[in-house]
DNA sequence: AGCACGCCGACT
DNA sequence: GTCGGCGTGCTC
């Protein structure tokens, strides 16, 4: 920047308004701040806002007063260079505003806001003859209380708009109104228990177990309960409170160990983001089909295509995954694995986890803030790390927007799953299409996975937009159950079918029965039939609220409706031409218990 | 989004 | 009068 000439910056605030915000930079603040940097900054008569630098410049912006930046709140920038680029992208394909994006994009701990703090004015005499009623409460109410939220005003007040009211009390000099940001989550600590250090060794724990008295029994329940634990977690240390409950035993009982030297309590930061400490273990080895299927997705990623692999349940698309990330960290890049937010469970974190030890980390919406910022400057620190190993990042869609700028892979598993799309606020984007353009940005290889792909992606796939590579055999022992369909209408026709049910389902029931098997039947509606209809006029009984058919339950003698729980008699007659020829249509769990029951006597049904 | 401002209709 | 409910316009 030139000497002397004034500093101004553009700010993307985390609202949704249309432009980013041209703010002046006071001198003293002009080194410090670059794009991607939070500053505070003063939007509207009250409220602050941490926004983010997009641009710094000398352009003095003209048809309105500019307010000054207030503060700089980080040394380096919060978000990768790419980023920008990539929330443009968002902002402009999926028609919402760049502060949508960010709202979206940020982990909540790095968005600040202000909220109005109401608080006496000191320089108030005293003198309330001069308030009105309402003022009056406000007042009263501070003598008891220090500060009060606006909410907290119209509560007091039970009225809506408490804006005037507070106005002139701050005309009067009675109270003021101060802006306080929100509080920064603060780091949960946990107490956890290891042993110390003279008693790591077997021998010793075993000599002071057989030292213990006879009465100490709880004290031996304890260490067991400890030891099993640690094996269990593979880790010299556990969770003080969980070590209690699974002894069983009071924290007396703890606390004499504690005396005696033997354990210790510490404090620990409750996140373990990154934290590994088992054994790492070598990849799976990949069956032929597997093998093929990684080749050609190597293949596909030369030429530098999106790849859909197009794997049928259980064929080990996981594996392939691995291998594929596993060649990524090696090049010391990062890779983004994208999973469906039901599929994140601690089975699949585990696995990875004894592949890919701490450089694995997960970003999940049921971590607590603290442990999300964490992920984020981690993921935002691998840029200028000396010694980077590779970071592989395990995710829901939010994951989408961590600040990569090394990545090196993509991945989506169950690529067709709609929890990748994100629908109610803006902005309303796919992660799936978010993240194959943001490797296309960062020239990144992309998978997609799915046993039943979405329909534009097996498009994409057919025309040759995207590579395509199947993996069709599933692992050996793995035989998924054999699926006959009948056709029941045909069936009928040709009479091989009793009721409800054609001959082959009651054949194979009885071989079933023959070999003291078990058999279920799944039927999507309960009682005993759906409707009842006039055989003259095709009249049916429909519920007064929903206007949906009422189900006959023959059990209870009953109509009733599915949604409302509507309950009228058994009609005798058409409720509208009065014939008497009403039938059930249909069949529910009811009729199919009774018709079994006639066909297999014998059978428990 | 959050807030002001203005207008309208419904209460007391 | 007073209040709530809206629509409109503005925020660097």
């Amino acid at each position: 920047m030139e000497v002397g000439k004034k500093v101004f910056v553009d700010v993307i605030l985390p609202l949704p308004l249309p432009d980013v915000f041209t703010y002046a930079l006071p001198v003293e603040l002009v080194t410090s701040v670059f794009p991607g940097v939070r500053v505070v900054v003063q939007f509207g008569k009250q409220k602050i806002y941490a926004g983010i630098v997009q641009q710094v410049h000398e352009k003095p912006p003209s048809g309105y007063e500019v307010k000054e930046v207030l503060d700089v709140l980080d040394e380096r920038p919060v978000i990768s260079d790419g980023q920008f680029k990539f929330w443009k992208w968002i902002s402009d394909y999926y028609l919402c505003f760049p502060g949508d994006v960010m709202a979206a994009a940020l982990p909540s701990a790095l968005k600040l806001q202000s909220e109005s703090r109401i608080v006496k004015n000191d320089a108030f005499d005293g003198d309330v003859s001069q308030l009105t009623d309402r003022e009056y409460l406000v007042w009263e109410a501070l003598e008891m209380q220090q500060e009060l939220s606006i909410s907290d005003v119209s509560k007091i007040l039970s009225l809506k708009h408490v804006m005037p009211v507070l106005k002139n009390l701050v005309l009067k000099n009675v109270i003021s109104v101060r802006e306080e940001m929100e509080e920064r989550v603060k780091p949960r600590f946990v107490d956890r228990v290891r042993l110390m250090p003279d008693f790591i060794a077997e021998e010793k724990l075993n000599a002071l177990l057989d030292g213990l008295p006879k009465k100490a029994a709880r004290q031996v329940d304890l260490v067991m309960a400890f030891l099993q634990m640690t094996r269990l977690e593979s880790s010299a240390d556990v969770n003080k409170s969980l070590l209690l409950k699974k002894a069983n035993v009071n924290i007396s009982v703890l606390s004499a160990l504690v005396k005696k030297g033997v354990m210790e309590i510490f404090r620990q930061r409750e996140d373990r983001v990154g934290r590994y400490e088992g054994p790492l273990l070598p990849l799976n080895i990949l069956n032929n089909w597997q093998q093929q299927a990684l080749a050609g997705i190597q293949e596909a990623f030369d030429q530098h295509k999106v790849v859909l692999l197009h794997g049928v349940t259980s064929s080990g698309k996981t594996e392939v995954y691995t291998y594929l990330i596993a060649e990524q960290l090696a090049l010391g890049k990062q890779v983004l694995y994208l999973l469906p937010e039901i599929a994140l469970t601690t089975q699949l974190i585990t696995r990875l986890q004894r592949h890919f030890g701490d450089r694995l980390l997960v970003y999940h919406s049921r971590f607590n803030e603290q442990e999300r910022v964490e992920v984020w400057n981690k993921v935002l620190e691998d840029n200028d790390h000396p010694d980077f190993r590779g970071r592989l990042v395990i995710g829901a869609r939010s994951a989408m927007f961590l600040p990569f700028s090394r990545l090196g892979l993509v991945s989506v598993d169950e690529e067709h799953d709609h929890s990748f799309k994100q629908d109610d606020p803006a902005p309303r984007y796919n992660a799936r299409d978010g993240a194959v353009v943001m490797a296309a940005h960062q020239d990144a290889k992309v998978v997609l996975g799915t046993a039943t792909p979405s329909l534009e992606t097996y498009f994409n796939a057919l025309s040759g937009k995207y590579a395509l590579v199947t993996l069709e055999k599933r692992h050996a022992e793995l035989e998924l159950p054999d699926v006959s369909l009948v056709d029941m209408k045909e069936a009928r026709k040709r009479k091989e079918a009793n009721g409800h049910f054609s001959n082959r389902l009651l054949d194979e029931m009885q071989h079933a029965f023959d070999q003291q098997q078990q058999v279920i039947l799944f039927q999507n509606r309960r009682g005993f039939a759906p409707y009842f209809e006039c055989n003259t006029c095709s009249w049916t009984p429909l519920c007064l609220n929903c206007d949906v058919s009422l189900t006959y339950h023959k059990y209870k003698n009953e109509m009733r409706c599915h949604y409302c729980g509507y309950v009228t008699t058994v009609p005798k007659k058409c409720g509208a031409c009065g014939d008497q020829d009403i039938r059930m249509k249909g069949y529910g769990t009811e009729r199919i218990e009774e018709e079994l029951q006639l066909i297999f006597p014998d059978i428990s049904i």
